[in-house]
Parts: C-alpha cells; structure tokens; sequence
RNA sequence: GCGAGAGUGGCGGAACUGGCAGACGCGCUGGACUUAGGAUCCAGUGGGGAAACCCGUGGGGGUUCAAAUCCCCCCCCUCGCACCA
C-alpha cells in the first residue's frame, strides 16, 4: 500500500517525543555556545504570520548551529505588560492577569505546533513578580547611582483615556485608541538617565558590524549628537542673558533677531504684560504649521557687531533641544526665513556660494528662499573672505576669547520618561512619605508586588490610585504615615534585560554573573525593524548599566542583528462591502453580495485590510513544515514576504515530494546495494558516512550533485541567512534524486547517500518530516542531534565545463571542456571551434580575454 | 525637505569580488496516466523571428574587451526622521 504524507500526524507523533525527551535544554558546558534570541511576543491572543516567520528564521538557525556542534541557547517567554490587557478588562470583565495567563496558553500551544525548538525551562512572563521584581531592582540600583529621578516634564495626554500616551501612541496628534485630541499636559515624571551614556551608545554603534547599516543610522540619528557653538547674548538695559545653540557659528553676523521657546523662563518674564499673547504662541507650539511670533519689546546684543536684536517668543522653537532660544539668520536658514517674511524683519546676506562668479557683482538680491549650503562670507567684519568651515573655527575661538561663549556638544537624545498612569505594568518602588520625602523602597521589601484586587471603571485613570491598601503605607524610614507611587512602569523596561534573565533558568536565580557571562551577549537576535530605536537603543543602556553594576563585562547585548521584513498579502476590496477576507472570495466575486471584487495593491498582513491568513488554519491545512518552509523561501529574510496560496502548495509539492520518493523507493534504500561499495568505504572524509572519494575513476554524479548541494546550502546559510536560496538549492537535489534511477543494483548506495544528506539539510528547516523519513530509512539517531553534513570541494568539482566563446561581448559558442586547463589552451579551442573560425574570417583578431578557465572573449575587427 | 533601501519574465525571486541574465518555485502551454482531474508524472516556457539572428534587468548618458552589477543625471516605489537651530 501507498503512503501518503499526512503532516498532521508525522507532526505531532514527533512533537510528543520532543516534549518527553526535552533535546532542546541548554546547560553551560565546556563546547562554544551560541544564543539565538528572537523578539518574544505579546501576548496577544494568537499567534499571527508575523510571528510565523519571525519565529521560523530564528529556528532554523537555532537548529542549524545545533547540528554544527554549539551548544545553543534559544529561549522564549511572553512581553505580558501592556495597555491591551487593562483595554480587555474593562470591555470583557476579564481581569488583565488571567487574560494574559489564558493568552499565553493559547499561545504556547501553537508555538509548539510549529516545532519551535525552545528551550521551555527558561520560560517566563515579565507580568510575575519573580521577574518585574527585578525591574524593581534595577530602578532602585539607578536611584542610588542617580540614574533615576524625578521631574515635572511635559507629557502627551488623553483627556478621555486619562492617562499619558507614549509618542507612538499619538497619530497625528489624536489617541490610537479614543482619537480624542491629545494634550500636553506638566506631570512629575520618573526618568532613567540614559543621556549619561549618550556618548558611549553613540561611539559604539561603530563597532556593531553585525547589525544592518540601516538600524545602526536609525540609532545615530535618534541620538542626534551635534557640535556647535553656545553664545550669550546680552540684553540692552537687563542683566539677563540669553544664551543660544548654534552650529552654524559663521553666520552669526547674520544674525536679525532672537527668538525664545514660548516655555522659555525669560518669555515668561518678558511677555508678563501680555499673557494672553503668550498663551496664544503656546497653543500653536511645535506644531508643523505657519510660524507664529510675538514681540517681547526687549532687544538683545550681538557680541560680534554690537548690533541690537529684537528678542521674540516663536512657537517654532523648541524648549526642549538646545537653550530653548535661538539667534535666527533669516538669509540662511528657512524657518528664519520664513518668520522673517511674515513679520517684516530684514534679511541679511553673509554667506555666498563658493562655485558662482555671480558674488562679487552688484547689491544683495533678495532672496526667494535661504541660502543653508556653506560658501565664503561676506560683510562678516574681520571674518569676510574666510570659508563657512574655517569661519566657524575663527568665530568660535573668537566668540570664547571674548568669554561669551563655548564650544559645546547637544544631543537629541532625552531621558526615558518611564512612568505610566496604568495598571498592568510594574509598579514603581517609590513611597512618598510626609516627612522624610521621597524614599525607595527597601531592597528586602522587594517586589512590590501589583495588587489584584482592583476596580477597572474604564473612567478614572489607573486603578492603584484608589487601591487603599496598596497605596496607604508606613515610610520604610521614618515608619510615619506615607503613600506609595501608584504610577507603574513603562513595559519597555521589561524587555531591555529579558535576554539576561534567559541566561539562568526559571528555577536558578536571575542575574547569575557566572551564567552571564557564559551565554551573553546573544549571538543573533531576530525581530521586526519596528523596534529599531526603542527597544533596542533601551536595551544597549540597561547593558551598560548591568555592566556597571559589575554582573557582566560586556555592553552590547546583541552581537548580530536580523531585522525581518513584514508579511505582506494583497488586499481585496468588494464595492458593497468593503474589505474581504481571502474566504469570503469565490471565482472572483464577493460571497455576501456576489458583486465582482477589485484587487487591491500588497501590503503588509493586518486585520483592519482583511488581508490575513490564519496560522492555525494554514498548519491545520498544511502543516508546520509546509508553513516554515514557504516562511523561508518566498524571500530572504531581511526583505518584505509576499504570501501566496499558490506558493504554499508549491511548499507542499515539495515536501510530498520527498515523502513519496522515499516510501516509493524504500526497498532500494534500505537494501543490501544501499551500502557503499567496500571499494570506496573505510576512509575518513569530510561528508562522513560514505569517503567522497572516486568510483571507477569518477565521481557519480548524483554523488557530486550531493556535494555541491551541501556545499550551497551551507554557504548560503552562513553568508547573510539567505535560505530561499538554500531551499532552492535543496529542490535542485530532489530534482535529481527523483530524476535518479540506478543503472546498476550496485549504484543504490547513491541514492541512500544523497537521500541522507538532504534530510540531513532539510532537517532545520522542516524538522518534523525530516525526522519521520530519517527514521523511514533505518536510522536510529535522532536527525536534529547529528552533525551538519561536511562536503568535499573536489568531490562537487564537475568533471566538463562549458566553456563559453564570445565575439565582441556575445556568445557565439559553446563547448564542454575539461576543467583546469590553462588560459593558452582554451583560447586556442577557442579559435579552433569551426563556427567560431568562420565568423572570424572576415575580419583581424585584436584581443582575446580568458575569464577564470570558463569564457573566452575574442574581439574581433 | 533630509536620510536609507529597492526597481530584473505573467508573478515571488536568483545571479559570489564586473564575465553565459532569468537558478528555484508559482502560473501558463502541450502530452501521459485516468470514468474524472483543481491529483500525479513527462516536456516546454523572457520578447520578436520560419531561421540565421536581433532585442531585453525603471529611463537617459558614460567607463570597459565585457555592466543587472561601477560612475553621472532623471523617474517611480517603500521605509525611517521631520521646524533638532
């Protein structure tokens, strides 16, 4: 009887064994070992395709430096703090802790439906005590290096949702969840101080050459490190000063007035008159509009030229970069420019481009637009003539000879505001007590563990705050009366440090310097590129910090980086009814309205689109194998995934495929001639079972074929973790094992040889049928602990090339030759190939190139 | 606006340091087996042409014996940042 390859139960029969034996457990041994981390997930619900292929790349890989000998970590666990789970509270009456616990679950359940090879004893949430107490920790420990603190700061917030939004949760000025208008609200905040490390996070991004170029810009930019002046201007008839940042230092005797940051305390001052004036500058501030402006009557005094400045208040400048204040140059810079214009202010041309001649002749045009390029200064005093470069050197150094100002470095990078007005997330280890102040908690108090019983009313903002035996205390200092902060943390915290936490297990003790060391840093981290900044600037921080504390001597967590690109399927809309799911399509019309569908453009896997396959459904269907292996080969890794229902039969073929050719030929196999002829065998060689040497002088070619697919398919791992290609190369080699049939009875051991080897190859990526056929043939290992096949260069070596002859740059011919013969030689086959010979009749041979033994150009007439 | 990446058959994608463009898969065409085929197997498949050949990697120019690949200009798409002084 035929077998047919039935995924679901070849699936699970191995995922049993696999959940009884545990092969996946990393202890710290003597052999290298190698951390494989992929972004874990929150814990949503289910599980979608993005995971699918997050979590499939970072398998592959896991399991294929397992067969390569290391012994490898590869962890998972569950980002379970977070907004959604207060949202789920409130709408379903689900508390958040058993919404999440019922969530993971599930979740589990599926990752280990796709034969995720984790290392499960490491598991946890970072919603348990057991880890957020660490976070605690880690707050507490920056409380006393100063690292955390406390300060009023502007934040964005919901007046409907009542509390504060990150940045990203602000589109377009509006609430992601209730689209109410956010406001700017002064709250007393906690930071971590990661400006303290600015120039360290900055300077090391250098050496991360295993991240991509485009994370490491992401990062550089982020953190915005800027060289330039800070120059006190005096003001006519004050004391005061306003000192101002600039880097464009060689413009300063272009300088026409001076604007202050609506928030800036000398505004305040200036405008007490006009309140109302102010407020109306402040309602537009740092809004992308029309510039708006006031005059604060006050004028302030270039130290270079003494000319007056009227200093104003601009809604445009930020209080936050910089002084808060800045000298505005409106011939060259825009947004000078642009406020020039409207206020009627004079625009003074200082610097003209070095390439045109047209400089030198006549007055200053007016111009349409600033000039912002460097170019030679003009009506600059004694600074005129000299290049904008070495103008701001000489201006510099004149401006601090003076003693009004000096160099200085500005970054954009600002401390982590880390406190939230929310439930679900770690509470803060602060109490506040009447007499003593601020006090942290003790570090024997920890955790602060985040009460249960609370009311989610929906309306008034974090449920700690009414939580009385929460927030009622006694000060751990003074044993006074005192109230505990109700504000928890921001849920990134939890994930900058969970990659350490994995180094011990979930029974060891967290932070084990010993385990630290031996598995940090992580040696490839996968993810989305979403988390480019965030996440994973704040994890290269708590590094630094985990590294100061002296449990580790390394701060950069991830050695190399693999950000994924997205899943994307194209999206169907039907006139009537709007987005379709790819079920509610039949031959080309809606199911609900039988109207004809229009096919919309490809775009990335979400609900809102409708666009989206159900990973359950696709396993249910096809199988783990199937998912993972179409996951891989439709693109590599780094590039965007177009899902295709086609492209996932065309997975299946495949692996079918392989399936039946093995059953089919089972007899051949496994039978007396599958054992390589006595001749051959003995050796040792690098491809293991079968010496890679000659048959009868020759390399079978199925056997070369075997070789040169192994050496493909490791290559292309290695080299950028380009697997569609790997798998491509895989498929070749079915091709000619199924196209294989032995002439010889003795020949059968080829087909036993190359069908080891490609499960061998094809194990990391579809480990379940790899398994079951592994076991089909006679095997009695377990194919995810043997060793990645080796390959001989000679062995894949073909026997004929075909060496090309072009004519000018064209292929006239081809012919197969022997491989190794000198240059001489086959420009002399060349010219002797009669086609060849004929097309050279007519005209004189100039120059004949021989290309690496394998082309021959003749350039001809 | 600034920065980064990409543009290759009907489609997803290959092509290491410049050296045969289109590997592999999907789709399509023809055939075999079949009561049947949306299963499986075999063959073909960039475009034009009967053929010799010609044309082809977003568009235009250039370097070179030779360009998808290197240089210049332009177009388009995607992503990131966006009044950062």
């Amino acid at each position: 009887m035929k077998r047919r390859y039935q995924p679901g139960g070849v699936e699970l029969k191995w995922q049993s064994v696999w959940a009884s034996k545990d092969p996946f457990r990393s202890i710290p041994e003597a052999r290298p070992k190698f951390y494989c981390l992929e972004m874990f997930p929150y814990p949503s619900g289910k599980i979608h395709m993005g995971h699918v292929r997050n979590y499939a790349i970072g398998d592959v890989i896991a399991r294929y430096k397992r067969m390569r000998g290391y012994n490898v970590l590869h962890p998972m666990g569950w980002d379970a703090f977070g907004l959604p789970a207060e949202n789920a509270a409130i709408k379903e009456k689900a508390h958040p802790a058993r919404w999440t616990r019922d969530n993971i679950a599930h979740m589990k359940k599926q990752l280990t439906r796709l034969g995720l090879s984790y290392d499960w004893s490491r598991e946890f949430a970072t919603c348990e005590p057991a880890y957020y107490g660490w976070n605690q920790w880690f707050f507490l420990k920056m409380f006393e290096k100063g690292l955390a603190y406390r300060k009023a700061s502007f934040v964005n917030w919901c007046p409907s949702c009542l509390t504060v939004l990150a940045n990203e949760q602000v589109i377009d000025g509006r609430c992601w969840r209730c689209e109410s208008v956010v406001v700017q609200k002064e709250l007393e905040q906690w930071f971590l101080r990661i400006t303290a490390y600015e120039e360290e996070l900055l300077a090391a991004l250098d050496g991360l050459s295993g991240w991509p170029e485009k994370v490491i810009l992401m990062q550089k930019n982020w953190i915005g490190r800027s060289e330039g002046l800070q120059i006190a201007f005096a003001i006519e008839g004050s004391a005061d000063e306003i000192p101002v940042f600039t880097t464009r230092a060689d413009t300063l005797f272009g300088a026409k007035f001076i604007c202050l940051a609506s928030k800036h305390p000398l505004a305040e001052r200036f405008l007490e008159s006009n309140k109302a004036g102010l407020e109306k500058i402040r309602e537009h501030y740092g809004k992308m509009e029309e510039k708006h402006g006031l005059f604060t009557g006050h004028y302030a005094i270039n130290p270079v030229n003494g000319e007056k400045l009227p200093v104003y208040v601009a809604n445009f400048v930020l209080m936050e970069y910089g002084t808060g204040a800045i000298m505005s140059v409106p011939a060259h810079d825009q947004r000078d420019f642009e406020f020039a214009r409207k206020y009627d202010l004079p625009v003074k041309v200082v610097i003209r481009p070095t390439s045109t001649g047209v400089a030198s002749t006549g007055g200053p045009p007016e111009p349409e637009r600033a000039f912002e390029d460097d170019g030679v200064l003009v009506d600059s005093g004694p600074f005129s003539g000299l290049e904008s470069r070495a103008a701001r050197q000489k201006v510099a150094e004149y401006i601090e000879s003076k003693g009004v100002g000096r160099r200085v470095v500005n970054y954009r990078l600002r401390d982590w505001g880390i406190s939230r007005q929310r439930y679900w997330g770690t509470p803060i280890p602060i109490i506040y007590c009447e007499r003593c102040g601020t006090v942290p908690v003790p570090e024997k108090d920890l955790p602060v563990v985040l009460p249960e019983e609370v009311r989610f009313t929906g309306t008034g903002g974090s449920p700690l705050v009414s939580a009385d035996s929460f927030v009622n205390v006694s000060c751990p200092s003074c044993g006074g009366k005192a109230r505990r902060e109700t504000d928890t943390m921001d849920t990134f915290v939890d994930s900058s440090w969970y990659y350490v936490r994995y180094c011990s297990r979930r029974d060891e003790p967290a932070l084990d310097r010993a385990n630290i060391s031996y598995y940090m840093p992580v040696d490839q981290y996968v993810g989305g590129v979403e988390h480019a900044v965030l996440h994973l600037l704040y994890s290269r921080f708590f590094m630094r910090v985990i590294r100061d504390l002296g449990l580790s001597s390394i701060a950069e967590p991830f050695q190399r980086l693999l950000t994924q690109g997205m899943v994307c399927m194209e999206t169907i809309r039907c006139p009537q009814d709007g987005w379709l799911y790819p079920s509610e399509v039949a031959d080309g019309r809606c199911v609900k309205c039988g109207s004809a569908i229009e096919r919309g453009r490809t775009e990335k896997m979400s609900k809102s689109k409708r666009n989206i396959v159900d990973p359950d459904q696709l396993v249910q269907t096809y199988g783990a194998d199937t998912a993972r292996l179409f996951s891989l080969f439709a693109a590599p890794p780094e590039r965007d995934l177009e899902w295709s229902e086609k492209g996932v039969e065309g997975a299946y073929r495949f692996l079918n495929r392989i399936f039946t050719f093995v059953y089919d030929n089972l007899e051949t196999l496994t039978g007396a001639g599958a054992q390589p002829p006595s001749a051959i065998a003995g050796g040792k060689s690098a491809c293991g079972l079968v010496p890679c040497g000659l048959v009868r002088g020759k390399t079978p070619p199925l056997v070369r074929k075997t070789h040169q697919t192994i050496m493909r398919v490791t290559r292309d791992i290695e080299r950028e973790y380009h697997f569609n290609t790997a798998i491509a190369a895989m498929m070749e080699l079915v091709n000619a094992l199924t196209a294989f049939s032995p002439a010889d009875p003795e020949d059968a051991w080829q087909m036993r040889f190359a069908t080891e080897k490609m499960l061998l190859l094809l194990a990391p990526f579809c480990p379940h049928i790899a398994r079951e056929l592994w076991d089909a043939i006679g095997m009695t290992s377990d194919i995810q602990l043997e060793t990645w096949p080796g390959y001989d260069e000679d062995a894949a070596r073909e026997d004929q090339i075909e060496l090309v002859v072009q004519i000018n740059g064209k292929v006239r011919a081809r012919l197969m030759v022997p491989p190794g013969l000198p240059d001489e030689d086959l420009k002399a086959m060349a010219l002797s190939e009669p086609r060849i010979k004929e097309m050279l009749s007519a005209g004189s041979i100039k120059k004949v190139f021989t290309v690496k033994g394998k082309l021959v150009n003749i350039v001809a007439q």
